[in-house]
Formats: C-alpha cells, sequence, structure tokens
DNA sequence: GATATTATGGCAGTCGCTGACACTTGACAA
DNA sequence: TTGTCAAGTGTCAGCGACTGCCATAATATC
C-alpha cells in the first residue's frame, strides 16, 4: 500500500522467464547505480550513465524508477520495510516502546543478507554515507521516512487497539522514537566504524537516553529514569 | 551559519538605494511565487511565470533563490528563524523540554506579523498545505528542519553546557521534541482550522502527550505524568 | 563627472523527466 | 509450431529546472 512496500519488499518469487529477466534488470539497475554513486557522488553521476552501465535505455530506467532519488534509495528502502515487518512480528505483549526498540535491533539481524542479495554491505554503507551528506538524496530520504513513521504509527495503533486519527499517542511515540533513530544513524555515518555492531550498541544506548533526556533536570551524567 | 539565517532573518535595516531594491525585488519574488502556488499547485507553476509575475529575468530568478523549492519556502524559514531566535531567548533557569515547549509557543506570537509583512496570512497557511501535500517540497521542507534541529540542539547544549559532540541528550531532546511537533504540524494542516489558537493547543495537548506516550503501558485515556 | 562595482538580461547548453510511437520479445492457445 | 496478444524496450521530440558566459545597465565611490 505505502510506497515503501515496493522496494523489493514483496518476496515473490520470480516464476516466468519474463519477470525473472525484469528483477534482473531492475537489480543491474541498482547496482550500476550505487556503483557509480559511491564512485562520483549522486550529482556527478547522469541517469544516462546509469542506463548506460545497466545495458539499457535511459528511457527503460525511468520506467523502473520514478527518478534518480529512487534507485540511490533502493536498498536504504528495503531495509525501512525490513523494520516495518520486524514491527508486525513483534508479540502482542510487549509494550510500544519496548516493541519498537526491539524491531529496530531485530530488524539488524535479517537485514544483512537481504542486502548482500543486491549489493555488497560496504557499498551500501557508503552510499548511506552519500545519502545523509547530499542535500537533495538526504531530503528524499527524509520524506520516505516520514510515509515510514505513518506505517509504523498504524502498527502501534492496531497493536495497542485504538484508532490513530483520535488517539495521538501512536504518532507521538513513533515520531519521538524515529526522531532518536535518525539522531542514532547520523551520528553512526559519521563515525568510521561503519559495523553492525557499533550501530547496536549507539541504538541501545540512545534509546535508552530518551527518558533522560526528557526529563526536567539534567544531571551531569546520565540521569533520572522515567520508567514508572 | 546554517542556512536558515539568510531567510530574511538577518534583520539589517536597508541602507543604500541598492539594498532596498534587491529586498523589494526579492520579496515580489515570494509574494509572486506563494500566490501562483496556492493558485495553481507547485509543480503547476513554473520558473518563468515567477519571474515573470515579478518582473524579472529567469536568469535573475535563480540569483536569488538558488532553486524553486527555495522560494516556496522562503516564509515557513522565517518562521523556523523566529523559533530558533524565541529559544535563545529564553531565560537561562528553564528547563531544556520546558524552554523548548515555551519557545514553540512564544515564537507563535511575534511571527504574525513577520510574516504578513511579506504576505497575508490566509495565503503563507494554503502554502503551508500545498508543502505538506507536495511530495519534493515536503522533502525539502524536511530537510531544512533537519537543520533546523541542529542549530536546536547546538543552543541546549549551550544553555546546559555542554558539547553535543559528547553528549548525545541535546540531540535526543531535540529529536524527540522535533518529531512531536511536526505531528503537531501536520495535524493542523489536516484539520480545517487554520488559525494560530488551535495550533498553540495542539502544540500544548501533543507536547503532554510525550510523557505517556513513552510509558510502559497505555491506559485508555491520558495516562502516566513522566515529570519526577 | 569619470571610474569601479554590482545587478540584470539574453543565450546556449546540460540534465532530469515525460508522452507518443514503432518494434521486439515472451506468454498462451489453437 | 504457429499465430495472436500482451508486455518490455528503444528512439525521438520536447518541457522545465538550472548554470556558465558575456554584454549591458544601473548604483556606488571618489
Amino acid at each position: 500500500m505505502h510506497a515503501i512496500e515496493g522496494a523489493t519488499g514483496d518476496a515473490a518469487p520470480p516464476s516466468g522467464l519474463r519477470e525473472r529477466k525484469k528483477a534482473r534488470t531492475r537489480d543491474a539497475l541498482i547496482r550500476s547505480a550505487l556503483e557509480l554513486i559511491a564512485h562520483k557522488g549522486y550529482e556527478g553521476t547522469t541517469v544516462d550513465e546509469i542506463a548506460a552501465a545497466a545495458d539499457v535505455s535511459q528511457r527503460t530506467f525511468f520506467r523502473y524508477f520514478a527518478n534518480k532519488e529512487e534507485v540511490a534509495l533502493a536498498v536504504q528502502n528495503m531495509v525501512e520495510a525490513q523494520f516495518l515487518a520486524a514491527l508486525r512480528a513483534r508479540p502482542a505483549g510487549e509494550p510500544p516502546l519496548t516493541a519498537l526498540r526491539n524491531a529496530a535491533l531485530a530488524s539488524w539481524d535479517g537485514v544483512g543478507e537481504a542486502v548482500t542479495a543486491l549489493v555488497p554491505i560496504d557499498l551500501h554503507v557508503r552510499v548511506y554515507r552519500m545519502i545523509e551528506s547530499t542535500p537533495q538524496l538526504l531530503a528524499a530520504h527524509l520524506r520516505r521516512l516520514a510515509e515510514l513513521e505513518e506505517g509504523l504509527a498504524e502498527e502501534i495503533g492496531r497493536r495497542e487497539g485504538l484508532d490513530v486519527r483520535t488517539d495521538p499517542r501512536p504518532r507521538i511515540l513513533v515520531a519521538a522514537f524515529s526522531g532518536v533513530m535518525r539522531v542514532t544513524g547520523k551520528v553512526w555515518g559519521e563515525n568510521l566504524d561503519g559495523d553492525m555492531a557499533s550501530l547496536r550498541r549507539i541504538t541501545s544506548e540512545y534509546l535508552d537516553q530518551i527518558g533522560p533526556a526528557l526529563a526536567e533536570e539534567w544531571s551531569k551524567y546520565g540521569g533520572v529514569d522515567q520508567k514508572a
């Protein structure tokens, strides 16, 4: 439904030769694009080059992707879809914030292979940094994240048995959570150790800080715990 | 320093004739642009039309604004600069979250006249809704908000006497706060009463909900209060 | 009033993106 | 196998956003 889904997220096994061919072209486009972008930068890469590298015409490129941003964000998009799926898979008993947190941590697990099936992870990491540092790309990325938040809020609402349109708490929770996750991603991208382990550590650490950060007074180290 | 500032935010009184003329052209461009965009939509408006309506060449337009998005977001940008200024003006005693909240509420006050000096407020509101509903514009808007968050975090850090690069709490707080503010703005834009009073009400209400929303369990109505 | 600055316009050209049309290729049935 | 239909692809023409370049016109400075 939400555009997030479409990103190779539907794990429909390609049956006919036609669909297999389409998947191959799509993957080739993504690979060529990320390779070029990581190498020459986003703005330094033209659609013509991407298309040429994947051996299709420019027109065909635009039949697979609505715009240049979309290829660049294709893998990242997949990761986000993973996250939403992980949230859906969380046991009903978990409180909202815990579910979000665990979904994030859990989704880092499966995502590695899913990404590698398309492109080498280090390429993906390099592109991720590109996203953060390229204004146009970052803008598009943030917009998709906003869409994702919609999906997350809906799911939280569903879990807690309330309507997102009447009770603002799901959206508020997700907004706060996503904000923190963005900082997490940003900090991780800035630091040089681009491995999953450090990502997990930062994530946990920062999510733990959300309570103290919202507290009235900040004690010098650590801080108040807000739970109950 | 940050790009946010540049949006007519520097209240440097135009001295020479040259600068006054420049300010007039800039304002004319903004007015023409918002008028056209509110009327025909963002994508339905060409830069040529905007330039023509302001009686300058297209080339000149691009000397005033880096791209079409910038002119569409010019007023909104001013509002955000106001907000940052309002935060800076908060008394040192206020705890971080309270300062942010009061800065938001306070900035709604002065902003009315500041906006009206450029364009009628109802036009601005119509454009604001346009921003929320136009993907490309929303993307650009979200990116600027991310920049604003940087500024806010820095200011919070300064107030609390800690370095943003070592202590993550300022960023985390601001991220959570901004997330909630975004929901606020979105909900306000969706509802039909586009007046400041309802914006204030929603803002207060939603900010009050952030504690309960982060709590472990959600009681059906209202919820736990997290303060100490 | 001469001269140095700075703003503006016009033009050519690149790049992202789209519609229209013709052509090729895979799917499916007779 | 073959013929038909649907779907994917390439080519081309064209629009709109944006930039560099150069000539010109308007202010500022002395």
